[in-house]
DNA sequence: GCCGATTTGTAATGTTATATCATTTAAATA
DNA sequence: TATTTAAATGATATAACATTACAAATCGGC
């Protein structure tokens, strides 16, 4: 729940390798699938892998052209929708609802509240989780007798590298 | 900015009278935009006037709906759209991403950000805004060098009345 | 191999939001 | 007050996002 997550999105200039960060999503996806029986069938992979292709929150229409154009596949929307709504059943990606957009999940073992930072420069978007926040955000809402049972934080601005790269 | 408010939508069995909370937002409204040299038409007024009728997001089409049945209004999407819009720029109301919907805000006076507390049950939104959230948000991003320009943050639940009703 | 359950295909439709251009209304100025 | 100009609204079309319903195919367990 309160797992330190470092922003990976954001540390693309400092030897953030990602065609492996990919690669090891990918490959956690298979293993808690099969761990949890339950399919990450080709076509759940692949929409997957799409996602998390980049750091940037993709919508599922896009998705859906790059679907049909990469192999092929005849595709509608329900198969992209089914196939988000498996990956997120699973933890596997997050939405960002003031995107209208999917982002892949790069700490799936355990479910996880997400938050986001979210770039308007260069698109990406970095989950992060910080136990100060929750707790901060538990007392507030404990404070108001409210009851939490999900959270919608998207935090949108600058990133660390965007900021230097205007200032050029 | 880190103006104390007290959830209005959730004091609702504690002698909040919402006639007269609905009336003074619309005449805070109308004294602002006078002030800003704005105009509060009575497209936008009307429209406001249905946001403020409850404390529960209102979807744009149903804004329609409601706007046409009302005063036999022909009305188109874009009509809500633009009067929607104006009273966005004016901090009238705000949106919640989440749920594609508006609320009124009530304390338009200065802007700020908005943060809510949305019921599952009662189907409520209320608005807070805490120096001690705000102060944690801040130092959070500070620390991940991400220069924060606008927030969504719409925690869903139960809030304090609709946790009692489920007991009994 | 057969059966039931899960997954995917397909067509239609629902919901939310915007682009564009014409028309009307209000305000500013002469 | 008449005229000009800017702002707001009307109207049509369409884009973007998402779901329903039902048929066909595929997978696992027996």
């Amino acid at each position: 729940m309160a797992t330190q997550h470092i922003p990976l999105a954001f540390t693309g200039l400092k030897g953030h390798n990602h065609q492996h960060c990919q690669q090891q999503v990918l490959n956690t996806a298979a293993r808690l699938c099969q761990q949890r029986h339950v399919r990450l069938t080709p076509l759940r992979r692949e929409v997957l892998a799409l996602i998390c292709h980049s750091h940037r929150p993709l919508g599922a229409y896009t998705l859906l052209e790059q679907l049909q154009a990469q192999q092929g596949r005849r595709a509608a929307p329900p198969t992209v929708y089914r196939a988000l709504d498996f990956l997120l059943e699973q933890g596997l990606i997050h939405r960002i609802a003031s995107l209208n957009a999917f982002v892949g999940c790069f700490q799936p073992e355990q479910p996880h509240i997400g938050h986001f930072l979210i770039c308007e420069r260069c698109g990406n978007a970095a989950e992060f989780d910080t136990p100060e926040l929750n707790q901060q955000l538990q007392q507030t809402t404990d404070q108001l007798g409210f009851k939490v049972t999900q959270q919608t934080v998207e935090l949108f601005g600058r990133c660390a590298q965007c900021q230097q790269q205007d200032e050029v």
